[in-house]
RNA sequence: GGGGGUAUAGCUCAGUCGGUAGAGCAUCGGACUUUUAAUCCGCUGGUCCUAGGUUCGAAUCCUAGUGCCCCCA
């Protein structure tokens, strides 16, 4: 809508076709710049709205007139109601609002009147006397006065904010400016990020924090389609990582025992409401444990997440209660396909012919080469995966499709695996590592056998980590935690870009 | 990849049957020392997403394309 604006200024050519708003605003800079620094970098400030909201909040008028201190706040000027001699402000700050009272009399001379010039939007910085207004509103009474930083572009209509979606993505910046939700969904972010670091480190848990290439010469560790770079001295093929999994439990054979890491993972598929190409995995490993002790650990994070985020253990996300507080329900493949397909027998479940012509009935898209492990999967994912709505541990994964994980003691067709759904969502994966060298040596030529076959998600084959399981790895358990989901359902949000503060777009120029 | 929705002033949105492009807020000029979406008076502001087509005439109808949103695979 604005491209011609852009375009017209990127070439920094005289912005003739530029809004007059913007051609307004510019005229000030340019008499702002005649003056003296347009854009100063002295004014400190002593407090925020925040802490002044918080400090003050029980005293009336007549308490704070015994307060004997100036207070010093900047940030951004949200609203301006002028009245002759007098005029509001609404000043937005890093951690709130707070009024100020302007009055010509009380200011040095001139800054009134340059003061009625300035525009909503202006970063502004004063100080002076705190106080309450005969409407109660706490205000700081400014002595001092200043504009720090003009903005030249009008800030969308103080009312109904920012609404369109594509501009809010595009232009992050400025539905941090004008939508409190926005602001709160990411300092929520930050707050579950911080939880869980803490969580992880805390006494008795002592997981260490690591970080491990981001770019790999074998992408590994998941079963996605990774994105392709090059490494220009070296002449050679590198890739953006799709899970961190295999350098992590090298960590754990180098006798770490306990590590975990916070960081993006790329993945070259679609775009949705829940994918993105980047996103965020909290991935840990943690020697002589299995893969209940993640459960139980699992359990136990979301539910101090969720009280710590929302106030509560119930989380209320797009209508549902989700329940945190009571144990998560743990159920095998084999039952939830059972439950969901009523019509199945159990004979059924690991019979190719018969889970082929589900697929089949049900248009779903099948390789010759699948086993009936893959095959009941992909019934999985079409019959059961989006009604798991409260949240419910998936246990016993098929050795076919988890080539990492360690086969169970009694039936080595599956493994001991687990994936956390909340609201039909995936959550969490983890599992009992597999340590056996010569068992993960032969899983990986299944895998390549798969790509061969023209599997583009299947892994490759991994020297080097199977080098390292070769000197011994404890047994192991470990689990990865989509953190841009798990922002979703602490925020209630319904699409992974509201909790990204930059979603992937298309390029905005053609 | 398929389907649906949407695109009009800086922002939020109207726009009838195809007949000169509208409102609120913001901006600009004026008044105002207690406002809270301040109020009052006045004036402005448009590539109706793009390109074609139909028509005497298109924001409106048709075709194609593009961005965004949603659903499905």
């Amino acid at each position: 809508m604005s491209q011609d604006q852009n375009t017209a200024e990127t070439a920094g050519q005289t912005p003739e076709d530029e809004n007059r708003l913007i051609a307004e605003r510019r005229g000030k800079l340019n008499s702002l710049r005649e003056l003296g620094e347009a854009y100063p970098n002295g004014f400190r400030v002593n407090t925020t709205a925040g802490a002044l909201q918080k400090r003050f909040a029980d005293d009336d008028a007549e308490a704070l007139e015994g307060v004997d201190e100036s207070f010093a706040v900047a940030g951004r000027m949200m609203a301006k109601r002028v009245m002759g001699k007098l005029a509001f402000v609404r000043l937005q700050d890093r951690d709130g609002d707070i009024q100020l009272m302007v009055q010509r009399d009380q200011l040095p001379e001139g800054v009134f009147a340059a003061f009625k010039t300035w525009d909503v939007g202006d970063i502004i910085g004063g100080s002076g006397a705190i106080t309450r207004t005969n409407k109660g509103e706490l205000s700081v009474r400014l002595s001092e006065l200043h504009l720090l930083s003009k903005s030249l572009r009008p800030l969308p209509e103080k009312w109904h904010g920012l609404t369109d979606t594509e501009q809010r993505y595009r232009q992050r910046y400025v539905d941090l400016i004008v939508n409190d939700d926005s602001r709160e969904v990411f300092r929520k972010r930050s707050q579950i990020i911080t939880f869980i670091r803490q969580f992880m480190e805390a006494p008795g848990r002592e997981f260490l924090e690591v970080e491990t290439p981001m770019m790999h010469p074998i992408p590994g560790g998941a079963a996605a389609r990774p994105f392709v770079t090059h490494h220009n001295a070296l002449d050679l093929e590198m890739y953006l990582r799709v899970a961190p999994e295999l350098y992590l439990k090298r960590l754990i054979v180098g006798g770490l025992g306990r590590v975990y890491e916070i960081n993006r993972n790329f993945r070259n598929e679609g775009i949705s409401t829940r994918h993105n190409p980047e996103f965020t995995m909290l991935e840990f490993y943690w020697a002589f444990a299995n893969y209940n002790d993640l459960m139980d650990l699992t359990e136990e994070m979301l539910r101090g997440l969720a009280l710590t985020v929302t106030g509560e253990t119930v989380v209320h996300y797009q209508g549902v209660d989700l329940d945190f507080g009571q144990p998560f329900a743990r159920l095998s493949v084999e039952q939830a396909v059972r439950d969901h397909n009523p019509d199945l027998a159990d004979a059924d479940l690991w019979n190719v012919d018969v889970l082929r012509g589900i697929c089949a009935e049900r248009s779903i898209h099948t390789e010759q080469s699948w086993g009936a492990g893959r095959l009941l999967m992909e019934v999985f994912d079409a019959t059961v995966e989006d009604k798991l709505v409260a949240p419910v541990f998936i246990t016993q994964f098929p050795t076919e499709v988890s080539p990492l994980s360690r086969r169970n003691d009694d039936n080595p067709e599956v493994t001991d695996r687990f994936e956390l759904y909340i609201a039909g969502r995936e959550i969490a994966n983890g599992f009992s590592e597999l340590n056996d060298p010569e068992d993960q040596a032969e899983r990986f030529r299944n895998q390549v056998s798969a790509r061969d076959a023209g599997d583009q998600e299947a892994m490759y084959f991994d020297d080097d980590y199977i080098r390292a399981l070769e000197y011994g790895m404890p047994p192991t358990a470990g689990e990865g935690i989509g953190i841009d989901r798990l922002v979703m359902l602490l925020t209630d949000s319904a699409s992974i870009r509201d909790v990204l503060l930059f979603p992937y777009m298309r390029p905005e120029h053609s």
